[in-house]
RNA sequence: AGGGGCGUGGUAUAAUGGUAGCAUAGGAGUCUCCAAAACUUUUGAUGGGAGUUCGAUUCUCUCCGCCCCUG
């Protein structure tokens, strides 16, 4: 059985995850995009070795924050987890959906894909060059990465998402919007009161070309301020204000991308919402 | 209490006697290898009342609220 624990960022996947583990003998693999890397910890809220509670956790820090990892690889990885251990519980925790996604579901990606960055030309120059490659292609003019990548890809077959895998179970944790809100605002002042800054500063000192570092919510923020391009304080707000946006994103994509079984998460009582979770499961297993 | 100033989306602001603009926050969405990324889109405002006027957010009066100065 595999089951995945989506949600916004916040909101309580891993705890959720080592619970359900413990309950299901299950193990834990990770499906976050930046949970990979390692030392990255406090910034990516990950789970802590006493919370993980005697659960095997996967795909947490596997890759130094100097390392590229993409979906891709991300895709082998875990699929490799899943066909050895096909007859075994296995839990997915994590906010990227797209991992998630491409792990569970028949997403293709290619191995022969030319590198052109086409530095010297505007959107428009790229777009044209999109249009007349494959005029069929349906791309946002505006949105550069993307024509990028269609320029460099070959022609990519549409292929329908459908899961892979049996027994599969998404199960999505939410709140109300302001509650999560809370939530995130209060943790990440806790992140900061946790030595937020040490950490960022000895990744930055360690790993100076990293890409993750100077992407990463609650780290590229931390890092304009050691640059001195704002103080402290809008180094808070810019996290609270990317996280709230991400957990935007999050929800658009697991409401319409993912087929989730929503439970609203009951923060006085989370042995609650736990086994309202899993007398869902076990129900569906009949 | 007297004098002066100011009231524009949740917040910060712009402008005008004739469709109230921008930013930010909020909502919705796209996305098959940088995805905690990169994009698209959208709700919402002239403090209340009266007057002048064809027409007032703008001018006048009044009430309310806030700020400054004097006592």
């Amino acid at each position: 059985m595999i089951i995945a624990i989506v949600g916004p960022t916040g909101v309580g996947k891993t705890k959720m995850s080592v619970e359900l583990a413990k309950h299901y003998g299950a193990f834990v693999v990770n499906s976050d995009a930046v949970q990979v890397y390692k030392e990255m910890d406090i910034g990516s809220a990950k789970v802590k070795e006493e919370e993980m509670d005697g659960v095997k956790h996967y795909l947490f820090d596997i890759k130094n924050p100097d390392e590229e990892y993409t979906v891709k690889d991300y895709q082998k990885d875990a699929r490799d987890i899943l066909d050895k251990n096909k007859d075994k519980n296995i839990i997915f925790c994590g906010g990227t959906g797209l991992y998630l996604s491409a792990a569970l579901m028949d997403y293709r990606f290619y191995e022969d894909e030319a590198d052109d960055s086409y530095d010297d030309l505007t959107n428009e120059e790229l777009y044209k060059m999109v249009m007349k490659k494959n005029p069929n292609l349906q791309v946002d003019p505006h949105n550069r990465v993307r024509l990028i990548r269609a320029l460099n890809r070959k022609d990519m077959p549409v292929v329908e998402p459908k899961l892979l895998y049996e027994n599969v179970n998404i199960i999505g944790l939410t709140t109300q919007r302001d509650k999560l809100y809370d939530i995130i605002n209060a943790r990440v002042d806790e992140m900061f009161a946790s030595g937020l800054v040490d950490e960022v500063r000895g990744l930055l000192k360690k790993y100076p070309t990293s890409r993750v570092l100077n992407s990463a919510i609650g780290y590229k923020e931390v890092i304009g301020y050691l640059n001195n391009a704002y103080d402290l304080e809008s180094a808070k707000e810019l996290i609270k204000k990317n996280s709230r946006h991400y957990a935007k994103r999050q929800y658009t994509w697991f409401n319409n991308k993912m087929n989730v079984t929503w439970f609203s998460v009951n923060y006085d009582n989370f042995n609650e919402t736990i086994k309202e979770v899993i007398d869902y499961i076990d129900e569906i297993k009949k």
